[in-house]
DNA sequence: AGCACGCCGACT
DNA sequence: GTCGGCGTGCTC
């Protein structure tokens, strides 16, 4: 019977492709191996067979496959299910998903590459571009039309390409290209006829007139561990030998020639062996221990657990106590980080537990060594324990028990760009239920899903309240700056209040920081009086200024209005640039305070690493009195002689045109209060404010979890929240590709929240149908045109009938959920 | 993604 | 008249 594989090509195109299996691989491929396969006309693909059947597709003749890469499988059943539950969760084909999954060593494609024919002459002259084509082909007869295209500076290269193909001028062909080659190693060992005891004894008298070559060859006995009962001989690598015997290589040559010694290529891995001495772990305190086993019995019968630990508590620590536990048990365990670059204390202390039984993943990587750990992984010599970033949850696993994802709350685990735009946190979930395994999210200032999930049940919730060490939480006062400026109290944007406790803490010699989030400086107006913003009539966001136009202009629709001469609420002309960076509090703190020692931490003075690093030093080292910095200073290392924080406008994080805003600003300030306070003496946080009447001010004073942003489902709520209507506008106005993932993103995650099964019924199509035929169905019907008033009026009326929909009763909404 | 096909505006 | 813009559709 005649065979047949469907394979995942990585491209945007949704669905699988058959491929005819010749007869001499049948018994080689398997699901999960590559195979090179030509789609279209000329290109050629590493694709992944995910089945081998026997049904003959009707309608087309099959090309067959080209090539088999793989005997075993490199994608694992468990993996495949994963890339279909993203496919299928995130709207993008399992072609995007592959593209994201695997390194790019592992997915060789072919390039064109154009031959030049020598026997081409033309009678006429040849256009001027095809000539200089030719020109260039005749200096290298064989180039990529990638080559070419940076060579010759033509745009339009291919119709050039096709013309000279046609008068027969050139040649092309397709070329697999392999980005990946094993790292080899020189090495040297004793030719056949020299393996004998005998024949080594003999071969140090026939030497002994060419002094050298003694050396050399004495040098590699010695290395070899060569010993008369003829043991099994340690590998020698060439350049090791010659180093230690301190001889040239022809030297060695010489040996070669004589057939005494002969060089092979050995296969080396890339990846170091970290010999380093294990140490045991740290005990665990009281309150670390409450945790551990607060999560041990939170995973007796919920699948995934908050750890929601204050700055400082130690939650690395009891994060190793959990690994070794699931290692005893054979399990492995993901690691998940938001970024490596700030969290080497992580990755050495680590390194000291787990030894070579951990993989480091960053995308930061070489490629290579990307492969290798993949090929690792698929293994019997896996790591038990990977330390990686996003992508890392797409890597081989077959006993997953465990996977920790830390600062949890992080940004950077969702992909926004290029499709998948999958979130790893929440894939990570999912990841670990098909496993049945468990993930612990750990954060001092959890996202606000992940704490309704909490706190809803639907996650177990173990909290940690106690720091490290028994260092206290820092004290919060708030300050009205809107009422001081009214009475023209404030020096700058300095409370009398922050000057006071500067001055104190100064005298005092201890340290105080001072944060302005830098998206402060967005230029934005105010009115002097009563701090009113102007905002977007459509989207409820604040308008950005520009200075040039005089005009405000929203980020998300961009509707523009030209700058008001006076302010629409308390008729007041003073409308101001507001934003101020952190170069103009720096310059304000100098002149305030000539005796201090002040530094500036943003985006422009730590340019380099080296930079970034002495700051920091500096500071921790108390060389630093004040220090001035954006969002920087709410991460990394935890300083210990500050008493003082100021928060000198908490505004600007507030006023920030995201849908997020303030939730970002929450943990950012609660971030920031985290790093004042010492270990016999609390700390002080000043909390500067326009508007002290926001319950997010109070929930940062109390340090109060907030608990907003839940919604239920009604008339006014779903598509009245601006972040959808507003993306589907964007799109339809501009066609962007992103927009529309986003705005996709951001749908599925309305329709797919609080959604079971249970809600749906068996019978009933999959949510991730519903959402996908929604969307198309908003986009066909709005034209670009489109007003927003139109996309409002229309998806209004969408609302409607879903609310008629007996499937969306007793939805619950919030945004960005996780996995059912 | 690439590539072919097809349909309208400014140019030899 | 056509060269070249990009919109649409297909690839086993």
């Amino acid at each position: 019977m005649k065979k047949y594989v469907d394979v995942i090509v990585p491209l945007p195109v949704v669905g699988q492709y058959t491929y005819s299996l010749p007869e001499e691989w049948e018994s080689r491929v398997q699901p999960g191996c590559r195979v090179i396969v030509q789609f279209g006309s000329k290109k050629f693909y590493t694709a992944i067979v995910t089945r081998v059947h026997e049904e003959k597709p009707e309608g087309y003749e099959t090309k067959a496959i080209s090539e088999v890469l793989d005997t075993t499988p490199v994608l694992l059943k468990r993996q495949y299910d994963f890339w279909q539950w993203m496919a299928d969760y995130y709207l993008c084909t399992l072609g995007d998903v592959y593209k994201a999954a695997l390194p790019s060593g592992l997915k060789i494609e072919s390039e064109t590459l154009v031959v030049y024919n020598p026997e081409f002459e033309s009678e006429i002259p040849l256009p001027l571009k095809e000539q200089q084509i030719l020109d260039l082909l005749s200096n290298d007869p064989e180039q990529y039309v990638t080559q070419l295209e940076k060579a010759s500076g033509i745009k339009l290269l291919l119709p050039v390409i096709k013309s000279l193909l046609d008068k027969q001028a050139i040649r092309v062909k397709e070329e697999l290209k392999h980005h990946y080659k094993p790292r080899t190693e020189a090495r040297v060992r004793l030719t056949e006829q020299m393996r004998t005891e005998e024949a080594v004894r003999l071969q140090f008298d026939k030497l002994a007139r060419v002094p050298k070559q003694l050396a050399l060859w004495m040098k590699y006995i010695e290395l070899s561990g060569w010993t008369q009962d003829g043991t099994e001989l340690k590998e020698v690598s060439k350049k090791a030998l010659l180093q230690a015997a301190g001889v040239s290589p022809a030297v060695l040559n010489g040996l070669v020639d004589k057939q005494v010694l002969e060089v092979y290529n050995q296969e080396i891995g890339r990846l170091t062996e970290t010999s380093r001495q294990l140490v045991a772990l740290n005990p665990l305190s009281e309150a670390q221990l409450r945790a551990y086993t607060g999560i041990l019995n939170c995973f007796c019968e919920k699948s995934v657990c908050l750890l929601h630990g204050v700055t400082a508590s130690g939650k690395t620590e009891i994060y190793i106590h959990l690994i070794e536990q699931v290692l005893k048990a054979g399990k492995q365990v993901l690691y998940l980080l938001p970024e490596i670059a700030l969290t080497t204390q992580i990755t050495e202390r680590l390194q000291r537990v787990f030894g070579s039984r951990l993989g480091i993943y960053h995308s930061k990587f070489p490629d290579a060594e990307r492969v290798e750990i993949w090929k690792k992984q698929l293994s019997e010599h896996d790591y038990d324990v990977i330390l990686g970033v996003r992508s890392s949850v797409f890597l081989p696993f077959r006993r997953l028990g465990l996977v920790i994802v830390d600062e949890e709350h992080e940004a950077t685990y969702k992909q926004q760009d290029p499709a998948p735009r999958y979130h790893a946190r929440n894939a990570a979930i999912m990841l670990a239920s098909m496993f049945g395994a468990k993930t612990l999210l750990g954060t001092a200032t959890p996202a606000i899903e992940t704490y309704y999930n909490a706190l809803n049940g639907k996650y177990g919730l173990v909290e940690l309240k106690e720091r490290h060490q028994n260092i206290l939480l820092p004290h919060v006062e708030l300050v009205d700056i809107k009422e001081l400026a009214r009475k023209k109290r404030m020096t700058a944007q300095f409370s009398p209040l922050l000057l006071q406790k500067v001055r104190e803490a100064l005298e005092q010699k201890e340290q105080v920081i001072l944060f302005q989030n830098r998206r402060g400086f967005a230029p934005m107006i105010e009115c002097r009086t009563c701090a009113w913003v102007p905002k977007c009539k459509n989207c409820d966001v604040s308008l950005t200024y520009h200075k040039g136009l005089n005009q405000l202009t929203c980020h998300y629709c961009g509707y523009t209005e030209t700058v008001p001469k006076s302010c629409p609420a308390c008729g007041g002309t003073e409308l101001v640039n507001r934003g101020f960076g952190t170069e103009k509090i720096e310059d304000d703190m100098k002149v305030l305070f000539p005796e201090a020692r002040i530094a500036r931490m943003d985006l422009d003075t730590t340019r380099t690493r080296t930079a970034y690093e002495k700051i920091i030093a500096d500071f921790e080292e108390q060389r630093t009195d004040i220090l001035i910095g954006t969002q920087m200073v709410s991460k990394g290392l935890d300083f210990d002689k500050v008493s003082v924080v100021g928060i000198l406008n908490a505004d600007s994080m507030l006023n920030y045109p995201d849908f997020r805003s303030y939730e970002r600003a929450f943990q950012l300030m609660a971030q920031v209060a985290g790093r004042a306070g010492r270990k016999n003496k609390q700390g002080l946080v000043v909390l500067q404010t326009k508007s002290p009447e926001l319950p997010v001010i109070h929930e940062v004073m109390t340090n109060d979890y907030p608990r907003m942003y839940q919604e239920q489902i009604d008339e006014r709520e779903l598509f009245h929240y601006p972040p959808f209507y507003r993306l589907v506008y964007v799109y339809l106005k501009h066609r962007k590709e992103d927009v529309l993932g986003q705005a996709a993103d951001l749908m599925a995650a309305y329709l797919r929240s609080g959604l079971g099964s249970r809600v749906l019924g068996p019978d009933k199509p999959p949510v991730s149908r519903i959402q996908t035929l929604f969307i198309r169905k908003i986009i066909v019907k709005v034209e670009q045109t489109a007003s927003m008033k139109k996309v409002r009026d229309y998806l209004t009326q969408v609302q409607r009938s879903i609310m008629e929909d007996e499937r969306f009763r007793s939805l619950t909404v919030y945004y960005d959920v996780d996995p059912m």
